[in-house]
DNA sequence: TGCGCTTTATGGTCAGACAATTGACATAGG
DNA sequence: CCTATGTCAATTGTCTGACCATAAAGCGCA
């Protein structure tokens, strides 16, 4: 953190002999029992699905209190490292963070900053076409089916069934992140997908024409896939996601327009 | 979340007028109360900055106990909705997610999955060419002055202080991207960006060849940024990344017969 | 004015107790 | 023998109460 400017030392008076200690650091303890949990979790110490000490056995050997040890399991918790079960035989078994854990860390992020439309299609923009050419060049035989099967579920619901046209379009997204087989990228565009699709729900583009687009926009990266002609998948990608962001500038400017005169 | 089955109830004798209940969820009061708190601040109720309610107080307007309002307010403050500070006049205060703390939860995620550094680098490939892209667009002077400072010393380390240039190099991507002002791309590369420097810190590339790669690549984005013409940036920011991306997976086969051979 | 002490509201921590949960095991019934 | 049911024990979930640590406001003194 290389832009982090500590606050200057009281004001003066100083003993001239004595060093600037700098911002001292008060952990909590439950803070120093979850990070060195977490240092031992990623260290292998505990692989995903190995069992943590009970929460009594914690209190034993660090010397806590048994809330303390609570919060450091609740931080892990959060943040995807164990799963907690009640009951005999339950306590807190070591897991990999799920994308909907990340998504929701990452949704967080983006509401909390109030973060445009604008800026959520232009990280779909950036991220498509590399998923597009991933996936064609890592997708499997299961990957295929799976997106063609959404795909048929997209074009039924492209007919009238708009919600669902939603759904099933940020679905088609996620599948095809899946398929490059790269879970960073997969991760980012479920959220983006997952954001979009709220965000969808409030403005009401996704207009006959836009989903005429889209269906077809996805046939086509499909049947890219299918022949696993990546380069012609990126393309038609960045086609594609370009010719959306020209029509949801458009609806957005009339939405404005609209907003304004009323 | 269309992918999750149920497990199958029971094996039979189910009557067959009864509805399948699902899986039936009982949350923790304090999830019950983090998740009330979240809502509270997203909607706007408690604007960043303003302080919720003292423990105490939520206790005697919830009815919960201490431990679960802490318990509570620990989950939001791993979520980077709140700071905490003891003492008098301390007490929550809500925030927005910082880009380190999402940062962090993307590392854990990488690294709780193995992200292959190929991945990393794959998500930088599909990131940044928009990056420079909208940096060309949205530029500020100060984001170049600050692309500038951080170039020189990129340029300084670059000849004999590896450790100095890769951390610069971080700093570089991430004030690139930060010069794009789309948030939710500025926070994904700047985690990206972080997980690389550990990565680099492991393997030895930036070699001095890559090195001369990299500043010179650098150079001529921050001179398509300062003509702010977005289609070149976005162009050499594709090029050069792949020029990186075939010197890294040189790098990278060769480590690996060496491994091979030992 | 300016420094230092006190005051006090707040989070941080611990201890103990009880409730709720849940899987394993024993047991009864067919 | 198999199935269903009851019992048990270990574990998390929760509450209560107390005390400590912290830090900013306010006061008093020089």
């Amino acid at each position: 953190m290389p832009t982090a400017t500590l606050p200057p030392p009281s004001t003066a008076r100083v003993p001239s002999t004595l060093a600037d200690l700098g911002a001292i650091n008060v952990p909590k303890s439950c803070d120093v029992l979850a990070e060195r949990l977490q240092q031992q979790i990623l260290g292998g110490g505990y692989p995903p699905g190995s069992a943590l000490p009970t929460e009594r056995e914690l209190v034993a050997s660090t010397g806590l209190g048994r809330g303390s040890v609570r919060e450091a399991l609740r931080i892990l918790e959060v943040q995807g490292l164990v799963r907690t079960r009640a009951g005999r035989y339950g306590g807190s078994v070591v897991s990999k963070p799920t994308d909907a854990l990340l998504a929701g860390h990452i949704s967080l992020f983006a509401k909390g900053h109030g973060v445009a439309l604008r800026a959520l299609v232009e990280a779909r923009q950036a991220l498509e076409p590399m998923v597009a050419f991933l996936a064609a060049r890592n997708r499997t035989e299961d990957d295929l089916v799976i997106l063609k099967r959404i795909s048929a579920r997209l074009d039924a619901a492209a007919v009238d069934d708009v919600p669902r046209f939603l759904l099933e379009n940020a679905n088609w997204h996620s599948a095809l992140a899946a398929a490059s087989h790269n879970d960073l990228l997969r991760a980012f565009t479920a959220s983006i997908s997952g954001l979009m699709l709220e965000a969808s729900g409030i403005e009401n583009f996704a207009s006959p024409n836009v989903r005429a687009l889209v269906t077809h926009a996805h046939r086509r990266i499909l049947q890219a896939l299918e022949a696993g002609d990546a380069d012609t998948a990126r393309r038609r990608a960045e086609r594609d996601l370009q010719a959306y962001a020209k029509h949801l500038e458009a609806a957005v400017s009339v939405a404005r327009r609209r907003a304004v005169r009323r």
